[in-house]
DNA sequence: TTTTGGTTCATACGTATGTATGAATAGCGT
DNA sequence: ACGCTATTCATACATACGTATGAACCAAAA
């Protein structure tokens, strides 16, 4: 890591992959600093507590997912297009912590970090956005658009996870380039299906 | 809880009753012990460890949901028909922590418990099974029944944690029954039309 | 040069953790 | 009634946790 990098950033960077990996619960303080080269107290004063820096973290990853969300809707090309496109962004795209955090928290019973919910919101308004526009030009079936953006990134968020079932079950090798664009391929065209008029 | 039970169930329920909702880490062993008002020792005694413990519970709620699985895939109906069924248990069945603890335990990086593993394999080979009867009769489409199977149950597995969502952003309410049929229909057909021929 | 405020440090604290252990108890079989 | 095994109990242990704190340090401003 780099250590000219200011001491909140190093938190951060070091939370936001220990976090990402094993969840709140399982990381503490000091495997965080300890990552960051820095002091056990840095975390308190810097960010209040280890919650509030986990909040920063969510904050920070859910940002940086919504912006590509927003961004590819404002790409030119038709909405089941840039569906697609959006879909193939999230099952392809190297280091992208926020999906596999959001489903974790989802699966806890506890209230969502608020900077998810905002993610979230931004992440469903542009996908809704995308839906409403193809359901206007004929392209998209009728149908609940908020229904419809929670289909579209079901399977991409979940299926980003599918490396981690034993290769005999899941049936694919995501880590074989091949089977990683067959499995692209087949959700897009799964989600193309499921919203074509 | 039934006092009657004896402790090796009181401690499975309980634990299941823990796990589910909060997930390994952040339940303890005094929590367990406590609501299943047994021994602080006695989870060590029966079952050798916490994570032992875990695992019984993964493979009695895992089994639980193969069960079904299994069960439903075996009834009349055509492929697609049967197919719907099981997306229908899993939106609707009201005590089902299975698939929130797949999620979770996929969203971390460590090695899936055993008893997941098995259960994710029964699941898979029924779905799968399904797929390769429809495609054998010409009602679904030519694909990968693994990669089908995968696409089938993500929707319903995520769109269980919809009510965890704050409504004003997910768009629906699934404590409202008229929404949550509404939303299991939406899957259904969302699944079924990407599957279709 | 001195002062000030931000930052880092080493240490401490109270609480919590999972596991271990020897003693006590209970129930069953002989 | 006795012996044995399974089970439960209360307690202890070593370790770990997140947060707090006063001291030390550093850099910038006066």
């Amino acid at each position: 890591m780099n250590q000219k990098l200011p001491v909140p950033e190093r938190l951060l960077a070091a939370a936001a992959d220990l976090f990402a990996r094993d969840g709140f619960d399982a990381v503490s303080v000091r495997q965080i600093t300890s990552r960051a080269k820095a002091n056990l107290g840095a975390i308190t004063y810097h960010y209040g507590s280890k919650e509030a820096l986990f909040h920063a973290v969510i904050d920070r990853v859910g940002a940086h997912l919504a912006d590509r969300f927003v961004s590819i809707a404002a790409e030119k090309g038709a909405p089941l297009e840039r569906i697609g496109r959006i879909v193939t962004m999230v099952l392809t795209e190297p280091n992208l912590p926020a999906p596999t955090m959001i489903l974790r928290e989802l699966a806890m019973d506890r209230p969502l970090p608020p900077p998810l919910v905002q993610m979230m919101q931004r992440n469903m308004g542009a996908v809704m956005g995308l839906i409403r526009e193809g359901q206007a030009d004929g392209s998209i079936r009728h149908g609940d658009p908020a229904l419809f953006a929670m289909s579209v990134m079901a399977q991409p968020f979940l299926l980003r996870m599918v490396s981690r079932i034993p290769r005999d079950i899941a049936g694919i090798d995501r880590n074989d380039p091949e089977t990683q664009r067959k499995l692209v391929k087949h959700v897009v065209t799964t989600i193309t299906r499921s919203l074509a008029s």
